[in-house]
DNA sequence: CTCTTTTACTTGACGCGACAACTATTGCCC
DNA sequence: GGGCAATAGTTGTCGCGTCAAGTAAAAGAG
């Protein structure tokens, strides 16, 4: 491999280059997601919630009037239980979402997003909408593709376990 | 832009296509670092240490005998301040680390690693060397070279702020 | 028709990150 | 050299994630 001056490299002011491009190429992932994530939760404060209670909530409007159970909240966020119990604890505080233990199951705790919740859904999307322009802004829509693709790859290889 | 099956969207159960690629490229790289994270974090487990506390060592190993007062050490990761005492409270706790107030300015507090430290940082060495080769394993050289450039474009577009 | 297992959560304890407010020094200005 | 700002850290509160344990209801075994 031969030199190449790496970005990461000057961005966290270390002195010795990186031994293998993987590492470099893991610790981009985590720095540039540490970035994004430092922005989305700017973005979401002035709403009053978190990027984990956002995301409650957007599955929880994709589910529709009839709600989810706890669980399977916690399915679709690749999250332990305890968590998303707690999350919902504060949501429902807040009045976003409601519960209601199941007739059916009475083990069954189905969570439904409210009107409120929907209307602090809908004052985030303009913003949200623009920051993901933002952020891949700086990329042609065929080198998305890629990044995409490449991301992908990645997560295959390392799904199990 | 033509019909694409995305791998992202069966992975988190979404009924709805994506709107933009930017939206995809967004939550894949969220996604993708999290399961990253998740690895990361059940290697360090046996060692008795967090991602954080890894990180905090890793700069201290750096620094080599003369240490690195807190802020220096809470510039090189981003990161604010108070969890950097309390992170490194933790790891005074456990002897990884000895704190010591400068004498010549009374306010800084130089923080240096002990043998103890340097010899959980090599536990891990092999591990964590043979994860970024999984990680990466299922890319050629060249994409792992585009992927790195394509996030440190990313970052670029996003540092301000 | 009980007894055990599984399923669906809930609770407790701990580490971490974020913001705000506070203390202790040092440096600077005049 | 007395006062004020800047610097270096610490402490408190809160939301969130993790694991380990516990509870309650439904399902299955004999």
């Amino acid at each position: 491999m031969e030199a190449r001056t790496s970005a990461l490299q000057r961005e966290i002011q270390q002195t010795k280059p990186f031994q293998t491009l993987g590492q470099e190429a893991l610790l981009g992932l985590l720095r540039t997601t540490d970035i994004v994530q430092r922005r989305l939760a700017k973005i979401m404060a002035p709403a009053g919630i978190t990027q984990q209670q956002y995301n409650v909530l957007r599955i929880l409007r994709g589910a529709g009037a009839d709600g989810l159970p706890t669980l399977a909240i916690a399915d679709r966020m690749v999250e332990r239980t305890p968590g998303v119990t707690r999350l919902i604890d504060r949501l429902a505080a807040k009045d976003l979402v409601t519960r209601t233990r199941a007739t059916d199951d009475r083990r069954r705790v189905d969570c439904c997003i409210t009107e409120g919740g929907l209307a602090v859904l809908a004052s985030l999307d303009d913003t949200l909408g623009a920051f993901d322009g933002e952020v891949l802004g700086m990329l042609e829509a065929d080198e998305q593709l890629k990044l995409i693709e490449l991301l992908d790859r990645v997560r295959q290889g390392l799904t199990p376990t």
